[in-house]
RNA sequence: GCCCGGGUGGCGAAAUUGGCGAGACGCAGGGGACUUAAAAUCCCCUGGGGGGCAACCUCCGUGCAGGUUCGAUUCCUGCCCCGGGCACCA
């Protein structure tokens, strides 16, 4: 953004002595002043007819949530991603640089509880106020295609994605034990709780019983595993987080004969050929065998105690209660599938309602789990695994690894291996069971008792029931007027207009559906709006988005590597498998960029660390703070920021641009063209002379060229920053060493 | 516990992924020039030890211990730290 020849005198916007700001007859402001306005007159940033471009690169950033002020941390995300933007401008290619807001949430409901001010408004406020920063940076984006997750014209087509998965089976409404942010006062996705906490605040999550709004990803679990082999340009680390999250394993599924009874009681195990090895059976409270029996009365106090005890000490902190392995025999006696031995059927902490069938086969041998339980409770422990070499079980603790099978009798000697299939080629054979592959993942919860998000478009008829918004009844407007309190139901509930409503099947008199969508719902298809960002019959383009997407380089934090990026997967594949797009992944290449750290630790408000980009850009101007930006350490990894590495950026600027002034003054200045972009430092060769130095700056010249523009496309940006350092080093050996080179060059970004 | 990364100068970091001398580039530090002085700017030095008046010479150095190789920051084995992700997932 800084061209040569300016005549600007020196000293431009210097204010007062405290401002060192253009010392060193660098004229920043001038030169960025006037880059700005070039940009802006050329409309350099827009790609006009989405259509028309022949070669075409699509350059995301993560849209971020407008809380406020920004500071330098969010800068780099920016920088590297206009950096990579112009780099493939400078190549000829079209680039689409859009930005949006994600723009519903709980902060700025938060602020309307606690300052009385409209989240509308107070979204909006920062909105304007991010957005003259992200100029200030000298960001380039095509500011024609803005989006805000929250306009009504946006959020239209989330609630119209909503019917379409609704349609297809994939959005439905369930009763169950979910999770519970007691301080947010709202559900939350299995994906927003971080170690038994809220993801947001931090306070322990509760389970609750309820009734709530689910996308069917779990219909997706197998493909969204098998596409991470697609995603070879994503950094491995996201796809190893995504696979351990959907979390595929494969076994069996094993069903006991309950005694007296015609249902069967069923698991899943990973591990069947230690099937013989199995001496009880546990299940999860909240598992139906025990509601049943409870209903029958058929537990005893000692065990209501039991189960209530556990159950409140989830209400409190579902994990709190890691430590100990606790339990209690139900009485109920089931007959092992191969063997017919009777085998107790236990209630332990331990065993998960949400994963497999809530229920398991114990091998205490075998799982280090099941041998606490089994030892706490004189359980029988019997081994069926001993390894080929070295110590297997030896009453200490369980041996978990491979081996030959032992005790099992006909089945002794297999390897486990074999065992695994032998054994189940044996329940099926009897009806018992069968391979079965289970998943981790679950689906995801999607409904909100809060008001800043975009409302769930469905209507609850005493006759009809659940009844979808007509697509033409789009978009159901989110009211202005609501009370807003954290009371855990939704602030819609306040509304009496919103809420009564005439059913669209049959008339009668309805209620609105109040919950709003998570927001994740509304940042899992924004990358398409941005083709056709004003359309309005469609929630996109579909030739443009064709055309245009996958995204080709997508930069954004770690922090996303499976909320956000799962999701955006799961909407892709749907909408592909409903004809509305042809490809199959979202990102073709993805660049997760480390965290700039103050003082070793985070930014944040209440650390009272955060570094502000404005007083930096004022003082030593956008290029600087960006150089920085850039060179400060491997784009990918976590750097500390630190002031004195500005000073640097700037006096490398200001020595570029001394040698800048010197060239353009041996060239006696007019030709005039201001060479913008040509995206690299390129010596007019014919001007050279045959000579020792300048042949070996010539040389020194192209060898750094190459060195940049691989640097760059390798994403090396502080390397590729170093190199032009080094570049204007040489230039300036050469120069005092009586050199006179006439060039012309240009920055990157 | 499991799965990923990563340990190189006072600091951020380079080394085009086994190759001619590790530490580019920058920050900090030291010395000098300019100045009445300071700021700014410019020049030189800067991994550690030892030697030489000197352009230099020499030894040791990429977390630790081994190994493969003509050659290892890079590959292999074991160990020690640091960061991150998942976490009673059967």
């Amino acid at each position: 953004m800084s061209e040569p020849r300016d005549a600007t005198p020196v000293n431009q916007g210097r204010a007062g002595e405290a401002e060192e700001g253009t010392r060193a007859g660098y004229p920043f402001r001038a030169l960025e002043e006037r880059a700005q306005r070039r940009w802006s007159d050329d409309r350099l940033f827009e790609i006009g007819d989405p259509m028309a471009a022949e070669k075409r690169f699509y350059c995301l950033n993560m849209f971020p949530y407008p809380s406020g002020d920004l500071h330098v941390g969010h800068g780099r995300n920016y920088i590297l991603g206009d950096a990579v933007a112009r780099l493939k401008r400078m190549q000829g290619y079209t680039v689409l640089s859009p930005m949006g807001w994600d723009a519903f949430g709980l902060p700025a409901e938060n602020a309307a509880i606690l300052n009385q001010i409209h989240p509308s408004i107070w979204t909006k406020r920062n909105i304007a106020r991010m957005k003259e920063q992200l100029h200030a940076w000298g960001v380039g984006f095509d500011w024609t295609r803005e989006i805000a997750s929250c306009d009504r014209e946006y959020y239209r087509w989330t609630q119209w994605i909503f019917l379409k998965l609704h349609e297809k089976g994939l959005a439905y409404r369930a009763k169950g034990a979910v999770n519970w942010c007691p301080s947010c006062q709202t559900v939350l996705a299995n994906e927003q709780v971080e170690g038994g906490a809220c993801e947001r605040c931090g306070t322990a999550v509760a389970m609750r019983d309820l009734e709530q709004w689910y996308f069917k990803i779990t219909a997706y679990a197998d493909a969204l595993l098998d596409d991470l082999s697609l995603l070879q340009q994503w950094p491995a680390k996201v796809r190893v987080m995504q696979a351990n999250w959907i979390g595929r394993s494969e076994g069996a599924s094993i069903r006991f004969v309950v005694a007296g009874e015609m249902a069967p009681l069923e698991v899943f195990t990973t591990r069947p050929d230690t099937l013989l090895g199995a001496t009880f059976l546990a299940v999860a409270t909240e598992h139906p065998l025990v509601t049943r029996l409870r209903e029958e009365g058929k537990l005893g106090a000692e065990a209501e105690a039991f189960i209530d005890r556990l159950k409140r000490a989830r209400i409190e902190n579902r994990f709190a209660i890691e430590a100990e392995k606790e339990g209690f025999d139900t009485g109920v006696t089931v007959a092992h599938p191969l063997t017919g031995t009777p085998l107790r059927v236990w209630i332990a902490n331990y065993v998960l309602m949400g994963y497999g069938t809530g229920a398991i086969m114990a091998v205490p041998a075998h799982d280090q789990r099941d041998f606490e339980f089994a030892t706490k409770y004189g359980i029988p422990i019997v081994e069926v695994i001993r390894p080929e070499t070295g110590p297997g079980y030896d009453r200490k603790a369980a041996y978990e690894g491979e081996g030959r099978m032992v005790n099992s009798g006909a089945f002794d000697g297999f390897s486990s291996e074999e065992g695994k299939r032998v054994v189940t080629d044996a329940l099926k054979a009897k009806g018992a069971g069968e391979s079965r592959v289970n998943f981790r993942l679950r689906d995801w919860l999607i409904s909100r008792q809060r008001y800043w998000g975009a409302p769930i478009p469905i209507i609850h008829c005493a006759t009809c029931g659940i009844v979808p918004v007509p697509e033409k009844d789009l978009p159901v407007v989110l009211p202005d007027q609501v009370a807003f309190k954290p009371t855990g139901e939704s602030p819609l509930l306040s509304n009496e207009a919103f809420l009564k409503v005439d059913c669209p099947k049959c008339g009668g008199a309805a209620r609105r559906e109040t919950d709003t969508m998570d927001t994740f719902v509304d940042s899992s298809w924004y990358f398409m709006r941005f083709l056709s960002p004003r359309l309005e019959t469609a929630p996109f383009d579909k030739d443009a988005v064709n055309r245009w997407l996958p995204v080709n380089q997508y930069i954004g934090g770690v922090e996303h590597a499976i909320l956000h990026l799962l999701y955006s997967r799961f909407i892709v594949k749907v909408l592909r498998d409903l004809g509305l797009v042809t490809f199959s992944e979202p990102f073709e290449r993805l660049f997760t960029q480390g965290m700039i750290t103050k003082d070793g630790n985070k930014m944040s408000k209440s650390k009272g660390n955060v570094v502000p980009p404005d007083a930096l850009i004022q003082r030593y101007g956008a290029d600087t703070v960006r150089l920085y930006t850039l060179f400060i350490g491997p784009p990918e990894k976590d750097a500390e920021w630190n002031d004195r590495g500005v000073e640097g950026a700037y006096r490398f600027l200001a020595r570029y641009w001394k040698m800048v002034e010197d060239v353009a003054g041996a060239q006696s200045v007019k030709g005039g063209r201001e060479a913008p972009s040509a995206g690299s430092a390129a010596v007019d060769a014919t001007s050279w002379a045959a000579s020792g130095p300048a042949r070996e700056l010539r040389r020194r010249v192209h060898q750094l060229t190459q060195q940049i523009c691989d640097d760059m496309d390798r994403f090396h940006l502080n390397t590729a920053v170093s190199g032009l350092m080094q570049l204007v080093n040489s230039v300036q050996d050469f120069q005092s060493a009586g050199g006179d080179p006439r060039m012309n060059e240009v920055r990157e970004a």
